[in-house]
DNA sequence: CAAAATACGTAACATACGATACAGCGCTCC
DNA sequence: GGAGCGCTGTATCGTATGTTACGTATTTTG
């Protein structure tokens, strides 16, 4: 069984003459990233001639060098996809049924923090802390819990928050309150709901501000939105995590909680005497 | 110093306009591979159009596509090369109000699932997914978002499952469908609401069996509850943290899902072929 | 040792790719 | 409300790229 292009490589390198063994080589030393290049500059690399490398690939059973190229993406994008699978220490991992979904989970975590500036998360806090309308939060058919989490926070340190539930007719219209002074805050994550889309759709045509907490193949919303936030959502079970998701919420709350620190304080002092 | 393009993306994303930023997005999210792709693809996987990502990567600093995607590569290379240091990373992100944050998070989940072992959650996966009656799921202010996160999941797995929302009168009018077969999940961490204890101290003389995610300092609910996950919840934050006892509540709807496989499969599809 | 077959590179070709000019649109600022 | 500016997409263009045909060199075989 042959995963990998370097294995099919490796299985066939045997058979190929001269030239085409030297394409073999350098590809192997510096594998993969010779082959993403052109093929000229494949070629001067192995010091061989331009069709030598077409004819090299064509021998591996691809029909033509894009097709190729686009097979060594492929395996790079399903290496990079899961850190784990490549620091995979069986043995570390007892054996257990728990201990893969908590190491995937945190990879998810480490993977969406490092792609995810202080500089954005520090924005997106600043357009939540200091927005001078009002803050909406909903989300999807699994997400919206963390919708409502963030607003029961977040509605606590400032005034005007509101999470939107309940039926679709609902929260459409509460567009009509919805303008350009206004930050909406959607969670989607695949399956993409069309109903989101089409309220954020309309959302943006009114001006609002809309921040988006989506997976890395990004919710369609991600077109309206001025910020996106891309969480890792892979993990071994039936079902996609959000836990990363949840920790950016997290975060985000405590940053906006920072901010409105001296206002924050004396409206939760204010709060606390009302009980 | 920026040492990365994905940083010179974050640092610049900020005097972007909406569709280069788009770009960016799409980028930062599948990094990097679609920028190694042509120009046409990254520009149908943005959304945008294709000058659109020619004046992206000439924002960035690049003279042409080309020259960029040799960046991207020469950034790979050294990747690849030394698999350490991107693992060795999170420290490198210079200190921000971010990394304190993520850590502690982090901490909280290896430490929530050193307590608890294996054995424990199959335990409680297993009673959630052969309870012979009904499973209820509440939680308090701030918790009450991961009941209905939970109970989303597991309602499309199994039959009879009910978050219980709203006022209290509510909830605690159900407790007279409440009995010996019925599991009750419930969420409590500080400051733990004497409504949900009162609630749970009741359901606990009916007989029902109780499931109880708290902190670290348990909730009184923990007397009556016969099990308890004990999630780390300290964060430099003005809050407390959910997330450990998201990730285990996460873990616990995969390994249900798992044990109730081939039933839940065929429920599945059912609902599938409802919509 | 000769003849054939295979391997390999040079050079011409066609295509698909990146680059550019331009026009429409929305937004901001008087 | 109007003028100006900046952003964005459409359409076009030139070119770099992959591809192919062909001739020479090299090896193989009878």
């Amino acid at each position: 069984m042959i995963s990998s292009i370097a294995e099919l490589i490796s299985d066939r390198i045997g058979t190929m003459p001269a030239s085409e063994r030297r394409a073999a080589q350098t590809l192997i030393a510096n594998y993969p990233l010779i082959g993403l290049k052109t093929v000229a500059e494949f070629s001067a690399a192995a010091g061989v001639s331009s069709p030598t490398i077409l004819r090299f690939v064509a021998r591996l059973g691809f029909q033509n060098y894009p097709e190729f190229q686009s097979a060594l993406q492929d395996e790079l994008a399903a290496q990079l996809q899961s850190p784990a699978t490549r620091t995979l220490n069986p043995a570390s991992s007892g054996g257990g049924a728990v201990s893969p979904m908590l190491e995937a989970t945190l990879d998810n975590m480490r993977e969406t923090f490092r792609h995810l500036s202080d500089r954005q998360l520090a924005d997106i806090a600043a357009t939540l802390a200091h927005r001078r309308g009002k803050t909406f939060l909903i989300g999807g058919r699994f997400t919206d819990p963390l919708a409502r989490y963030m607003a029961a926070h977040l509605a606590i340190v400032q005034p005007d928050v509101y999470h939107l539930a309940g039926q679709e007719g609902i929260w459409r219209d509460r567009l009509i309150d919805m303008g350009k002074r206004d930050v909406l805050v959607i969670f989607d994550i695949r399956r993409y709901q069309d109903s989101l889309v089409r309220f954020a759709e309309t959302a943006h045509q009114r001006g609002v501000h809309i921040v988006l907490f989506t997976d890395q193949w990004l919710s369609p919303i991600a077109r309206f939105a001025r910020h996106v936030i891309a969480g890792r959502t892979a993990v071994p079970s039936a079902w996609d995590s959000s836990a990363a998701l949840f920790v950016v919420a997290e975060t985000l709350i405590g940053a906006v909680t920072r901010q409105l620190e001296t206002d924050g304080a004396k409206r939760i002092r204010e709060l606390e005497s009302l009980r």
